[in-house]
DNA sequence: GCCAACGTTGGC
DNA sequence: GCCAACGTTGGC
């Protein structure tokens, strides 16, 4: 079982957003790192701390699963998707997407200045000096310290 | 393979 | 809106 963060502009697609739809493909990633991740790395059952990035509050808004591994970003070889790439086809796919299912929405944000103050999370991948990743790895401890965080 | 120019991310 | 940090592109 692996642990991961996945960032999300709330205004686009939010907890909210994943809520009420139940599951989610995690298309539009085109950034080789988190492309990796996804394709190589994130299995089926995996948790995912769901991160509001560029908003009033950013910070983990709540946790979702992998509910399916890779499979071929379909956006990149369609022309009228933002996220087209004209290097990217069906028969020689560059991107990948897995699917994100909804676990559960914390009562109240865990804004990253909240993240920052505790000296367990000091060494999240997510507080170090310009990153800039939309998917990172977290350890199951920075997880399950998060999990507890939410219920107080 | 180097690196300048450019684009994007994301907190503030 | 600003800007630091970083990734990508493309000329050489």
């Amino acid at each position: 079982m692996n642990y991961w963060l996945m960032k999300t502009e709330p205004d686009v697609f939010g907890i909210d957003d994943l809520k009420s739809k139940k599951t989610e493909y995690w298309d539009g990633v085109r950034n080789y790192q988190a492309r990796n991740f996804m394709r190589d790395e994130m299995k089926k059952g995996d948790l995912i701390l769901f991160y509001h990035s560029s908003c009033k509050v950013p910070g983990v808004a709540g946790i979702a699963t992998v509910s399916k591994e890779s499979v071929p970003d379909f956006t990149s070889w369609d022309k009228k998707s933002k996220y087209y790439d004209e290097k990217s086809t069906e028969e020689n796919p560059r991107w990948f997407m897995v699917q994100v299912k909804y676990k559960k929405k914390f009562k109240e944000v865990i804004s990253l200045s909240e993240l920052k103050s505790h000296k367990k999370l000091e060494k999240m991948k997510l507080l170090q000096k310009g990153n800039r990743l939309s998917i990172m790895p977290v350890t199951k401890s920075e997880f399950e310290f998060i999990e507890e965080l939410s219920k107080k």
